[in-house]
Order: C-alpha cells, then sequence, then structure tokens
DNA sequence: TTTAGCACTCGTTCTTCCTGAGTGCTAAAG
DNA sequence: CTTTAGCACTCAGGAAGAACGAGTGCTAAA
C-alpha cells in the first residue's frame, strides 16, 4: 500500500527532527517544522497509522515517536532528498584526498581516518577482489652477502618487500637463478597452488635451494593470505562516544570492540555492488550492528579490486548527508586510481 | 624521612587491596590482608599520618584510602616485589613472539596488539632512533615502460617501496642511470640536507630527468620524516572501558581520543632509557594522562633504532604484574632482533 | 475529516530518608 | 609512649516517594 503525501510528509518530519535532536518527536513539534495546516490531534492520528504499519514506534507511552528500522529504511528509499555537498564540503574532501596519500594499502587505511575526521563517526576500509590474487612477479636485491630483499609484486600492482637475513652467504648469481626459478614457477598462482609447487618443486632442488625457495615463497604465501582476509582498517572508534546513544557504556562497549575486532578477524558485513549501499539496524548480519547502521561506499582500485569504505552509527544518522559524503570522496579514489598519471597514485 | 617498617607494610597493603578491589581500603580490611597483629585503631592513626605525608588520600571523610600518585611511587620504588611470571605466562607470550610477526613496522603495531590483548590495557608502540635517519641505497626496478617501482632503503635497516606510474615512457637504461646519480648523490643524507642537494642537482639534469629524481626524493623524503615523527601504533583503546575507573564516560572520552590521536600527532611522552619505565598520573606530560599510568619498556631493533612499547591504564594498575610482562616481550624483541638467523627477524 | 478538550500514562527529576562503612577523637589499659 | 576499645560523626549511595510535564488516545463537537 502506498501512503498518503500527508503520511510521507510526517514521516519524513519525524526522521530528520529524530536525526536532529535525537529525542522522540511529538506531535507538536511535527505542527511546528512541517509546514502542516492542521492540527497537532491530527497529526497524532496520522501518526498513530503510521505506528501501526510499522513505520514508528514508541519508546514508552506517553514519549514521542522515533523511526522504525523500516520508518529509516522508507525514509531511505522514497524521502530522503540527495544532499548536496556545500562547497567548501567538497573543498574539504579534495584537500584530504590530495594530501597524504601514498600507498596502495595505506589508502585505505588513510582513506579511513579522513572519513572519519570529515564525519566524526568510526569508519571501517577494506580492499576486495573480484577475482583471487596471485602473485605477478619476483624480484630480489642483494644487500649483503648473508641478507637480500624480496620484493614481490601482485596482479592488482600492490607490492610488498621483505628484508631476509640468512646464517649462510648467498653470491649474486645464486640470487639472480632464484629469482630466475621463483619467476618461472611461482608466479601466476593462487594462494591453493602455491603449496603443492613448492612441494613439486623441491623434489628437484638441492637442500640448500629449496631453503632459500621456500622462505620467499612463504612470504608469497603470507600476502596473499593478508590480501584475501581483506584487512580490514578501523579508524575513529573513539568519535562513537560523542553520539548521545552510545553514551551508556553498556551500548558502547560491544560495539567498539566488535569495530576494534573486526580490524584483527576480518569479520564483516558482506559487500558488494557499486555505489553507497546502507544497512539499517537489524539490516546487519553481526548481532553487535543490530542496533545501528553502516553506510558504506566502494570505488574501483583497478586490476579488479575494489575498495570499501564505510561508517558505522546510530541508526539515526544523517543518512543523506553521509551517503553524499562517502559517494563524492569515493568517486574521488576512484578518480585517482584511474587516471594513474595524476598526482600519486602509487601503490606498495 | 624514612618510613618504618609497619608504615610500609601497611602503604603496601593499601596498594595492594586497592589495585585488586578499585576500591577505598579501609582500617579493617588492613587488619585482615596483612598479618598484622595490631588493631584497626593502630592502623588508623598510622594510616592518618601517612595520609600526612600525602602517600594516602580520602576520597571522601568517611571512606576508606586510596593510595595518591607519590604513594604508588614509592610502593614502585621500593616496596613492589618483583613479579615473577609463571610458566604459562612466558609461554603465552613466547607464543606471541613467534607467531605472526613480519615486517619492521608491522612489529610494532603488531607487538602492541599482542600487549593489548595480553594485558587488557591499550598500548602504544613507536620506535626511536638515536640518530638521524638516512637512506642508504635505492632500487629501481622498472614494471611496464610507463612505471616502475623504487625501494629505499634506510640505514636502519627498513626498506620501503613504492609503485610509480608516469605519463611518459621511461627505458631500461635511463632507470639505470637514474639508479646511479640516486646512489651517489642521495645516499647517507638527513632530511634536512635532501632538499637542498635536489636543487643543487636540479642544475645540473635536465627537465625530465630531474621530474624523475624529484619524485624518487620526494619519497625518500616521506620515508625519513615518517620515521622521524616516530610514528606511533596505538592499539586496544577499547579495552579502558573494562576498566571501572573509566566507566564514566567524562573520564574515557578524552582519554580515548587522546590515544586515538596519538597516533596521528606523534604528540608522545618523551622517553629514553633502557628497560621499564613507569609514569605514575601526574608525573606524565599530557593533560590527558594525569589521571593515569603509563608502563612502557623499550628494546633494541638493531641500526641505532630503539622500539618502545607501553601501556596506559588508570593509575590502579598492577604494575609490578604489567613491568614484568612488558619487560620479558621486550626481551623477547630484543633477542628476536638481535640474532638475526632466527625465525623471521625481517624488516620492510 | 478535523479539531478542541481532557483524562491518563509514564519517564524524569528532585527531595527526603536511611543505611553502613569508615573515620577521628578520647580515655583507659598495657 | 603505644595500643586499644568505644563512641559520636560524616558522608556516599540507594530506596521511596512526590511533583512535573510532555505526550498520548479517545470522545464529542464542528
Amino acid at each position: 500500500m502506498e501512503l498518503s503525501d500527508r503520511k510521507k510528509l510526517i514521516l519524513r518530519a519525524v526522521v530528520e527532527n529524530y536525526i536532529q535532536t535525537a529525542e522522540p518527536v511529538g506531535s507538536k513539534a511535527i505542527v511546528a517544522s512541517a509546514g502542516l495546516k492542521v492540527s497537532s490531534a491530527t497529526i497524532r492520528n496520522e501518526m498513530a497509522e503510521l505506528e501501526n504499519l510499522g513505520l514508528l514506534e514508541q519508546p514508552h507511552t506517553s514519549a514521542g515517536r522515533i523511526p522504525s528500522p523500516q520508518g529509516y529504511r522508507l525514509y531511505v528509499n522514497e524521502l530522503m532528498e540527495e544532499h548536496r555537498l556545500t562547497i567548501q564540503e567538497t573543498q574539504k574532501i579534495n584537500d584530504a584526498l590530495h594530501l597524504k596519500i601514498r600507498q596502495m594499502d595505506q589508502v585505505m587505511s588513510e582513506a579511513g581516518k579522513i572519513i572519519s575526521q570529515l564525519t566524526r563517526y568510526p569508519t571501517f576500509a577494506l580492499a576486495t577482489g573480484s577475482k583471487k590474487a596471485v602473485i605477478s612477479r619476483y624480484d630480489l636485491l642483494m644487500v649483503e652477502e648473508n641478507s637480500f630483499i624480496a620484493v614481490l609484486m601482485t596482479d592488482g600492482q600492490v607490492v610488498k618487500n621483505k628484508l631476509f637475513r640468512l646464517s649462510e652467504t648467498v653470491s649474486a648469481p645464486q640470487l639472480q637463478l632464484l629469482s630466475t626459478l621463483l619467476n618461472t614457477s611461482f608466479t601466476g598462482l593462487t594462494l591453493e597452488e602455491l603449496t603443492p609447487e613448492l612441494l613439486k618443486v623441491s623434489a628437484h632442488a638441492g637442500e640448500e635451494a629449496y631453503s632459500l625457495i621456500s622462505l620467499v615463497v612463504s612470504f608469497a604465501i603470507e600476502v596473499l593470505e593478508e590480501m584475501e582476509n581483506h584487512v580490514v582498517h578501523t579508524a575513529g572508534i573513539p568519535s562513537l562516544l560523542a553520539h548521545p546513544e552510545y553514551q551508556s557504556l553498556e551500548k558502547a562497549e560491544p560495539l567498539m570492540n566488535f569495530l576494534s575486532e573486526m580490524g584483527e578477524r576480518g569479520s564483516l558485513p558482506a559487500v558488494q555492488g557499486k555505489n553507497v549501499k546502507i544497512l539499517i539496524g537489524p539490516e546487519n548480519l553481526a548481532d553487535e550492528l543490530k542496533d545501528s547502521s553502516v553506510i558504506m561506499a566502494s570505488y574501483d582500485i583497478g586490476g579488479g579490486m575494489q575498495g570499501v569504505i564505510g561508517v558505522v552509527g546510530p541508526t539515526r544518522m544523517d543518512y543523506a548527508d553521509l551517503a553524499a559524503r562517502l559517494s563524492y570522496f569515493a568517486e574521488g579514489l576512484s578518480r585517482m586510481f584511474g587516471k594513474g598519471e595524476l598526482a600519486e597514485p602509487a601503490e606498495e
């Protein structure tokens, strides 16, 4: 059933009032805020109906109404006006984008910090790959006679390095050989294929060569594992406390713990699809998020990889504003990654 | 003036009781806990004197006593028994040490996470260098005709890389030349010396070469800046909330914000000297820490660098236990970095 | 269909009172 | 001189109650 225009207006007024004040909205407040030429009693009747429809809720009998998750959902889907960022806001975001950002996986973590500062909400950021990551290239650089650096590059243009110190010495030709072998046998393999291949090669190679190979390949495995686990960066967790719904510790603590452990355990709401996505209250899979909302936006990194950045907050969030900011920010990132020439689009 | 043995015993009992219960300690409790054969009235007299000396405090007239910062200080300096870790605890730390740790600056951040999990307190970790860091070596790896990877190594054995994409193309010989130039002119220079040198070279080099050089040198500057700023990693901030002194938001919030921003702004209590250091309450420089204590331990990374890892908590902390853990952990890290052969002592 | 009026609900806040842990002091005992 | 028992006193914290007021639902009239 379609809502009457007046009901929509009222629902919207409730949501927007509540977003601002964090307090239940009464019928009088609606009369004052929305430009309706009816009395509060009429509004009360309408609100009672909206409550029956499950769009509004009463925290207790004699309080105003607050939007239910369904109410927010309807608001987000139909009622919300696309928020236009002010010039200052876009300027702020642009500045933030141009500053600071350096290496690929730092991009995600930096982006999170920036967004958190901009929005005063905790953020999370991660990268997802549509396909499995593989190592595309190995370079070995000699440091001293008993140490060398391995530089690995994945197909997603991510570069990682590691310094190895050995108990025995290696010569430059040995390293050269090793490098050739690695590039021949261990490129283009997914995580699952690496270990079997390692075993296979071990049969042919000598003891000493094998130990070197396995050192580097172990590192490759680490790198790929890290990428597959979609390491999550979080930032700005304490900013939760600034919002009235998390003033009570019982509310704040589990969520804060969840957020800070999210980074470790990689447990994350499954995400895909383009652009901005909003999950309201119980729409979230994780129990800890059932009373909170998540707004996230994805951006293209290139190389089949997508970055996702999101903010977490109370269901009472300024969805319009946040969605606009995230979206704009994500577009900026996509652009940065897109045309690699500009500025500093480098990756680690 | 030296305290009588009985006063010491009482002070110690107060501290240890309070550490456990987080509640003011009364005279009766002391009689029960310490093996003293005197009545509570006697204890009361003694406690009154200890209060006059500034070692104990009363939250309000009719409550028990709690240690003042000076009381804690005296306890830590003279009364505290060196805590011996149980075999399980050392085992736990050893496990943690061998696991996970990979790259140099990840060591610090990982170590922080581990300690935070072990202690249930927020941690911070950073590296300090006694001397200025310099770039000791540049390697340039060709990727495609319009992109290359720069691998930089500092004297502290820290390796960083970055992928550069260009709008024009470069040839292998060009890169070779560039690499030689960088290694000749831009190694061994501190942050302050790099920029002047860059200007000097720009005079001789052609337009195009100069733009490449400045790209890489800018990166070098970034790397050195990052190292000089002693980037601080924090972890486990939400675990603050588990402790009763931070149950009230007014107490918790400023500290949490301070900790989370510490990572950004690099503002940190100046640290040096070996081994474990304890800062109690007002001994901390930062205002936000005036009601908290910091326990930190340093470890040797090698190459003139020192790592520092610390925990932050209420003044009521189990100093003995935490100091022992941190110290043991730091020793483990020093050992790891010391003999480079073992396990995985690599650095980024 | 809208509105005014009114009784009712119920969270919030303020006050009051009570309790009990713990103190400081005094005076007697060791 | 030190220790102890006794006692009056203090004060945070919790419980209970009262007053308040914002907001509702319902009824009856416009």
